[in-house]
RNA sequence: GGAGAGGUGGGUGAGUGGCUGAAACCACCGGUUUGCUAAACCGACGACGGGAGCAAUCCUGUCCACGAGUUCGAAUCUCGUCCUCUCCGCCA
């Protein structure tokens, strides 16, 4: 959530920036400054409430050892009808302070600067494209048929011992996943992350540290009987590594990779967006972590975009790299980057990274702090991306590559595959 | 699953009703000493909020897992919740 120090500090261009997100707060920020001037009184009222019953409450005890008991009696009688007046006070400010959270709960994050203005999907801003579109025959096939073809998933045994949207990986298809994990951590390793194997099942406290508590509650499966959530992604049990943490300033900035499955409900989902690997309940990604000085947080998600341009480089994959525009982006992110395949036998982009800069706002709400050099705790930068996400793009290579001798495994994996074509 | 113990500051750990935001030790930080390092000594050392001040700083409230209660007064007593550890059972 936003601090309220950056509300007040500029509560217009906070509006205005809002606006792109198309999200209207001009009424929120207002009732969160006057809400917030109360507080403030309140605070004040309550404080010299507190600090004069505290006194009376001593001299009560200094009484009591002199034996002057009439007195203390007196006193406590004071005490009574004080007590009660400053009780109405802590509740008043306890319930304001509490107002102000639920409003500010309810303010996406600012988007920054480079966002641009739009709606939808449609507005999004192309930034950079590159690899080579491959050149299919007109008979090429969607992977869900290669998949069948080579016997590397099987969809419907998933159905059987599950459910649709997970599936059953097999053979070389089993070990492609496991080449992809592996080169995927190799080169976060060789960009100086470490390595993080984290639980795949959270508890409440970590889900509201990242902000899937409680609004997107839907979106996560929930193991009810221990109250314990399975992770969408490895960046709710890694960045709450570091909820109600200070860091001393050595230890930023942080960089931390981490492979996990990823859980997804993924309610309202339909038609050819599911089709195949294009969107599952189950599936694995690498993803990197990031905390950062708030001075450095810009130049680290540059990095973080040339790690994964490299990685789809390597891999041999046409990509383009889109700006979200601010309708498109997600409720806590200050700017995103999405990184599209294109897998050409479905002729269609797929998303196989978002790369995000939360500025302070997942930090305030984890309470992730550092140290700074003049001694005061500030709140860190968060950053995540996905580097990278398996399924779409096991889509691509397996459309893309397809050949009449079989499916051309990338040099890249090669190594980690111990074959180079799928026939 | 059964039985027991316990949750105090960055760490260890003292504290059973007022003088305790919290002893002591360790770590960190500043300084003295030193050819350098180490050791020794001295000092500072929690978080969050409010007020005053240009500022250094000063005043003030809350916080001893979390929530409620008893009391003039709670880290300390009572109740509930959560969590951790040990032993037994089961088990990759």
């Amino acid at each position: 959530m936003l601090t309220l120090q950056q509300i007040k500090e500029n509560p217009e261009q906070i509006v205005a920036r809002l606006a792109v997100k198309g999200f209207d707060g001009k009424e929120a920020i207002e009732r969160i400054i006057a809400l917030d001037e109360s507080r403030r009184q309140l605070q004040l009222k309550n404080d010299n409430a507190a600090a004069e019953l505290k006194k009376l409450a001593a001299s009560i005890g200094s009484l009591m050892k002199n034996g002057q008991k009439e007195e203390a009696d007196k006193a406590k009688e004071t005490v009574a009808t004080l007590k009660e007046s400053q009780k109405a006070i802590a509740d008043e400010l306890a319930e304001t302070e509490h107002t102000i959270t639920e409003i500010l709960l309810s303010i996406p994050n600012v988007p920054c600067a480079m966002v641009p203005e739009g709606r939808t999907a449609e507005d999004n801003v192309v930034e950079k494209t590159g690899g080579e579109m491959p050149n299919l025959p007109e008979d090429a096939l969607p992977h869900w048929e290669l998949a069948k073809k080579y016997n590397l998933i099987d969809f419907d045994l998933g159905v059987k011992i599950t459910g649709a949207g997970f599936p059953v990986y097999i053979g070389k298809g089993a070990k492609l996943q496991r080449a992809l994990i592996q080169f995927f951590l190799d080169e976060a390793s060789k960009a100086g992350y470490v390595e993080i194997q984290p639980p795949y099942v959270v508890n409440e406290a970590s889900g509201y540290g990242t902000g899937q508590l409680p609004d997107k509650e839907g979106q996560m499966y929930h193991v009810t009987l221990d109250n314990l959530y399975l992770i969408p992604t490895a960046e709710v049990p890694v960045t709450n590594l570091y909820r109600d943490v200070i860091l001393s300033d050595d230890r930023l900035p942080v960089k931390n990779c981490a492979y996990s499955a990823c859980f997804r409900r993924e309610a309202g989902s339909y038609g050819k967006d599911v089709r195949g690997l294009n969107r599952l309940h189950q599936f694995d990604k690498v993803e990197i972590v990031r905390i950062e000085k708030p001075e450095n947080s810009y130049a680290a998600l540059e990095e973080m975009k040339d790690h994964v341009q490299g990685l789809l480089e390597k891999l041999g994959l046409p990509w383009h790299i889109l700006r979200l525009c601010g309708g498109d982006m997600s409720f806590t992110s200050a700017i995103t980057f999405d990184f599209e395949v294109f897998s050409a036998a479905q002729k269609r982009w797929l998303e196989v990274s978002s790369v995000s800069n939360f500025e302070t706002y997942q930090a305030n709400r984890l309470k992730c702090r550092y140290r700074a050099e003049d001694k005061k705790t500030r709140l860190c930068h968060t950053l995540n991306g996905s580097a990278l996400a398996l399924p779409r793009i096991v889509a691509a290579l397996l459309e893309n590559n397809q050949t009449p001798e079989g499916i051309v495994v990338p040099e890249c994996l090669r190594k980690y595959t111990g074959f180079d074509i799928i026939d």
